[in-house]
DNA sequence: GTAATTTGTATTGCATACAATTTAATATAG
DNA sequence: CTATATTAAATTGTATGCAATACAAATTAC
């Protein structure tokens, strides 16, 4: 049975260069401290607008990962002085997520890194748009489907 | 400082979409009794020719993964049945890997889960081969980057 | 108003990723 | 020919991902 060679496989182009990805990544990140899951919560948390903080299933909701992955990675943030993490008074099963100052300082450190990645792709910036709209439209399939 | 929202990160795109890649994956190989990673290592397998098997370091080249993440993983599949380790004796540094005959069975087993799998993506073949190479000159610019 | 269910988070266990180090075997320099 | 360097795997330690489970708080059913 013949199966297709792996070159041909979408599914691993898409693992490989999402590790390769983290890899470019991985160095100016370590200067602020953070590793790539790490940022992205950041990022979540930078863009949100709530003064009492995220919780912790909407900051799920938004990247795409579960409590198990979460409470370690927000627990770490925490101890890296970025976060502060503390129950909700108005529903106790609640976690609110807040940036420290700390965290907020972090935004404008961080703030150079994607134009650094985008040239490390030899991509344009258009380019870079369109594969964002497709993986976008491809990860909505995929997640409808499971 | 603005630092772009998370919806505008190609980067952010294509770890999740991998991740949810990997998502719809799980259950078809489940069945087989396999992880992604391992799918995938088991597709370079498939594919070599080499009858005295191939070497961890040429697996990793194919992959893009180090012995660290390797040998683990080889040593799972070797426990499950799939495939036979034994140090070379051209050069006792080498780590031979080949498929067992239960190994080459689950080839068969396996060739219908693409199909399946683009299914899920919602995408024509056409979208899926030219995602592929987008995606593969993406990684080579990645990876000469690092 | 209490029992059963649901919800939000945390925990556990397994399987990656990967940097850094170690070990053993081979190759090379002198 | 031996000391040094290089190479191939394996090991160690940290950090994810995620299924499955646990648990406490809130909601719903009746």
């Amino acid at each position: 049975m013949p199966s297709l060679p792996l070159n041909q496989h979408t599914c691993f182009a898409l693992y490989s260069a999402s590790l390769a990805m983290t890899k470019v990544y991985r160095p100016f990140l370590a200067e602020l401290g953070l590793t790539y899951p790490q940022y992205i919560v950041m990022l979540v948390l930078w863009e949100s607008v709530a003064p009492q903080g995220v919780m912790v299933s909407a900051i799920g909701e938004a990247v795409f990962l579960d409590s198990g992955t979460l409470t370690p990675l927000l627990k770490k943030l925490e101890l890296l002085g970025f976060v502060q993490r503390k129950r909700s008074t108005d529903d106790e099963r609640c976690v609110l997520v807040q940036l420290t100052p700390k965290g907020r300082t972090l935004r404008a450190k961080a703030s150079h890194i994607p134009a650094c990645v985008a040239q490390a792709s030899a991509c344009s910036v258009a380019e870079l748009a369109d594969l964002n709209g497709r993986l976008q439209s491809l990860r909505s399939a995929l997640l409808a489907s499971s």
